[in-house]
DNA sequence: GCAAAATTAATAGCTAAACTATCATTGATT
DNA sequence: AATCAATGATAGTTTAGCTATTAATTTTGC
């Protein structure tokens, strides 16, 4: 278990009824539904056939989260737990300016190397397909408030504030990030999907060096 | 009716059952999922309560769309193509550059004053609420291959045109595009309901600002 | 090691969404 | 006037989503 996975993620423990990680079967029920989703997409997942992977029953399923929304938001919301943390470690060194391009990096998920895992690499499908499924709800608003977006918002701050400490000037560094962070897995979608509204390459990682392209033009000649 | 409200669309009558334009009965059908759309949000969105608001029975919305996810497709299909109607129309004369001015305008809906009736403002919130859930579906690739998202394509498709026609050696105008397109609509759901993630302004339209510095700063220094 | 407490399994059941089917009625067409 | 297409009225099926109850099992405190 390295540094990365020793990481606590304050916010999960709010949006499960009890810790998954704390029990057995919880950890089964994690380790499943990541497997679930992403075989089965949001709509057709459900906790019946959940509790049938994991070896429980429904009623049990019930016992860890109130619905699968908040499933699915507790697996996003440690996916971007576990970024925040590889952003802590990782850019502590440097200029802001290596710090921008070490943080565009980690985001931008180039190295697979990192996405060694069958889970991790699951993972990193079902937030490319299910995340923004995560905030288009009518209950938005109630969510915000409870803090079920912290972690995310935290996420978006960090990069923001590297970005302020590169142009102390820049009017948009939340959008910049949040147009960075959400444009980058919807293009990895529409490679994957929907090739002809996007620009894959053969020879490069075409979303990499756009994005990094697209940051240091705008933050360059601002 | 103006030259806009003319402009027919072709995939339109492919994803219905039957053209809800042509009877009196599909007219009040699209009416009415547009404010029940808007009212209710997709998931709590249902062919029985659209039936009630309409004076009709589920078994007759059957008749014109096969689900709810169709008929959402058709309503963000009918944005898009009156979207691709106004670039059409609108984006004849000038300079590569005017061009692509006049289209970022219409695209980042800057001047409110086209949405002018109720519906159109309804028809644009359930674009920023619901549209992506049109695409992450697990049947985006079968959907595509039938041709659902021609439209959309056909979009993007005559935007990166008017990039390429401004900057010939543009590798990247379709991400262009669709980070511009779709950023757009998540910063307004930001500014909405997330707003520490945006960067909104009182004195300015952010969004619009943000999106044309980003776009010609990226073109003009590739 | 044992009693108490907490978890889980097993089962049942309820409401509503998402459809499908049937047949009578209306209204337009030739 | 007869015909055909569209709609209304009604009923019914399956499954998702969720709750409740009790018995078995495991964990925990002592």
């Amino acid at each position: 278990m390295n540094l990365v996975d020793r990481f606590q993620i304050p916010v999960l423990e709010q949006i499960a009824i009890r810790n998954p990680q704390s029990t057995n079967l919880g950890k089964r029920i994690i380790e499943g539904s990541i497997a679930l989703f992403d075989e089965l997409g949001f709509e057709h997942f459900t906790f019946k056939k959940l509790a049938q992977v994991v070896g429980t029953t429904e009623a049990s399923v019930y016992r860890y989260f109130s619905c699968k929304q908040k499933l699915l938001l507790y697996l996003v919301n440690w996916y971007w737990g576990r970024l925040e943390c590889r952003l802590l470690l990782e850019t502590q060194s440097g200029s802001p300016r290596e710090r921008l391009e070490k943080t565009l990096q980690i985001l931008l998920n180039s190295n697979s190397a990192d996405l060694a895992s069958t889970n991790e690499r699951r993972l990193q499908r079902i937030v490319i397909h299910e995340a923004p499924k995560v905030f288009l709800t009518k209950a938005v608003d109630s969510d915000h408030q409870i803090g079920y977006y912290q972690t995310y918002a935290d996420v978006v701050g960090f990069v923001a504030n590297l970005i302020k400490s590169y142009k102390p000037n820049c009017k948009y560094a939340q959008m910049l990030v949040t147009t960075i962070l959400e444009g980058s897995l919807q293009q990895r979608f529409f490679a994957q999907h929907l090739p002809e509204l996007t620009n894959s390459s053969e020879q490069e990682d075409a979303v990499h060096v756009f994005y990094v392209q697209l940051l240091f033009n705008f933050l360059d000649h601002e």
